[in-house]
RNA sequence: UCCUCAGUAGCUCAAUGGCAGAGCAUUCGGCUGUUAACCGAAGGGUUGUAGGUUCGAGUCCUACCUGAGGAGCCA
């Protein structure tokens, strides 16, 4: 036992540096495999997985027993010798010689979570413990780099992290279906977009971006939707819609390579080809909305998209799908019929009717990750676009005196966590790229 | 809101209108290199709910509930 209290204390993601040594892990026994006389423990940490090695003839009655009859997920405090094994899947293995159980799980409850495969709703129902299984910590190692990469890639550019109201008093875009929430007996929203207040912060701090939670109350049942997601917008004064194009493929691009090179043994454990990753770099190809829509009919002549579309309307999750399948890498369309797309946006001079915007596609079906826009730089305009959607003006007071006050160009985009993530793993869902997703049909667990 | 599909053991699924079953999980037994281990045995069921048709319904019909996939809308 003297060894045990003198085994350092790491982690099943360090034991290499340990090889030949003693050390203790503190963990829960993630599966077993017995043979007579031998038992194959095998431990994880949430750092990894090591598979243990227990011969009755070598470790004590005590040990041998506690392991034998121990059940999956109990929670363990294991000391053992590290050991270099071409047969194991991390290539280390652990000689056993103590074992303390924290918590044992009982027989008759044992862990829902099978080693085999399971219904989604049943694995919903049980995303507290789901979460624990290989593919969905490395999912989630996937979604904390990717956060990590993008709040990189902007601080190092000189932008400045700042963080918009939750709740809002009325609609940022007036389209979408808001939370309504009670605010001391007066009426509040939870933000679906940080964009109107991180304009504000622009005119104060030049570059900026904000990365926080936000809501959608739409009956939108699909693969790609949340109620609850998280976005990164930044918002650049002076930028036109040129820069913000650029700027997003710079972005998008280093959040795919960081995935790749920080995180490739978790994209593995997943499933994702990584060769279709590696490509992912600057420039995206680019074409305008007129563009795009010639494709789409051209794709309806050879029999490949369902239906013909017509000229000035936004594209279906369809068209966006046969759109990005064109491409391998992701695709930026820009240059949409103004009266689609939101208010706020500048038109183009050349053509008035279009606005300056951009949607970037991801590759492989993922639809839209990213949209973005140049913003209105004139009051007067903006003010009449109000009028014309019908959006209550006193709401917008603060908002049009961006303009009033030292009004400028100034461009940005937001883009889904979620669905970057998606497409980075190759999952077929959104539901699974959050901790606990929020859904039309799920707020439990 | 609309369209399509599904609901049977803890889980994943079978069962021509005719005795409700298998694999995994659990328990017991066996096995000193297992890789979602294997071999043998046991326990485990109000077939989503309510009606209806029928000699007989898990199966056919109606309504409802729950879930999944998609559309619209969006990131």
């Amino acid at each position: 036992m003297e060894t045990t209290t003198q085994a350092p204390i790491t982690t099943i993601a360090e034991v290499g540096r340990h090889d030949g040594h003693a050390v203790t892990i503190r963990g829960w026994l993630y599966n077993k495999r017995e043979s007579g006389k031998l038992i194959f423990p095998i431990f994880r940490d949430g750092t990894g997985v090591i598979q243990g090695v227990v011969p009755k003839n070598q470790v004590t009655p005590e040990v041998f027993e506690s392991l034998k009859s121990l059940t999956d997920e109990s929670s363990v405090i294991v000391t053992g010798k590290i050991r270099a094994d071409k047969r194991a899947p991390g290539g280390y293995e652990m000689d056993v010689i103590d074992v303390k159980v924290l918590q044992r799980v009982p027989e008759d409850d044992p862990f829902p979570i099978a080693k085999k495969e399971h219904g989604i709703d049943f694995l919903m129902e049980n995303r507290h413990l789901w979460v624990r299984t290989p593919r969905q910590t490395a999912i989630l190692r996937v979604r904390a780099e990717i956060i990590r990469a993008a709040r990189n890639f902007f601080d190092e550019r000189g932008f400045t992290l700042t963080d918009p109201p939750i709740l809002t008093p009325a609609a940022c875009e007036g389209t979408s279906t808001l939370f309504e929430v009670d605010y001391f007996d007066e009426q509040a929203f939870l933000t679906q977009s940080g964009q109107l207040y991180i304009e504000a912060m622009a005119m104060a701090l030049g570059k900026v971006y904000s990365f926080g939670p936000t809501f959608r109350a739409e009956k939108s049942k699909t693969r790609r939707h949340l109620t609850e997601f998280w976005m990164v917008e930044p918002e650049v004064a002076y930028a036109e819609l040129d820069d913000i194009m650029q700027l997003a493929e710079e972005f998008i691009s280093h959040l795919v390579q960081s995935a790749v090179t920080n995180r490739k043994a978790d994209l593995e454990t997943i499933g994702r080809d990584v060769t279709k990753l590696a490509n992912i770099k600057p420039p995206f190809p680019r074409i305008t909305y007129d563009e795009a829509v010639k494709m789409l009919l051209e794709g309806h002549a050879k029999g490949q998209v369902e239906a013909k579309f017509e000229y000035g309307g936004d594209f279906g999750s369809p068209d966006e799908t046969y759109i990005s399948s064109q491409f391998d890498k992701p695709v930026m369309v820009h240059r949409y019929p103004a009266k689609v797309k939101a208010f706020y946006m500048e038109p183009d001079p050349q053509r008035p009717d279009l606005a300056l915007c951009v949607d970037v596609l991801a590759p492989e079906g993922y639809g839209e990750i990213i949209g973005g826009s140049q913003r209105i730089g004139d009051y007067e305009l903006l003010l009449k676009r109000i009028r014309e959607h019908d959006l209550p003006e006193a709401a917008f007071k603060w908002y049009l005196d961006l303009r009033k006050f030292g009004g400028v160009p100034h461009s940005g985009f937001g883009m889904g966590i979620e669905r970057a993530v998606a497409w980075v793993c190759g999952l077929e869902h959104v539901r699974e790229t959050i901790p606990f997703a929020r859904t039309l049909t799920r707020i439990y667990p």
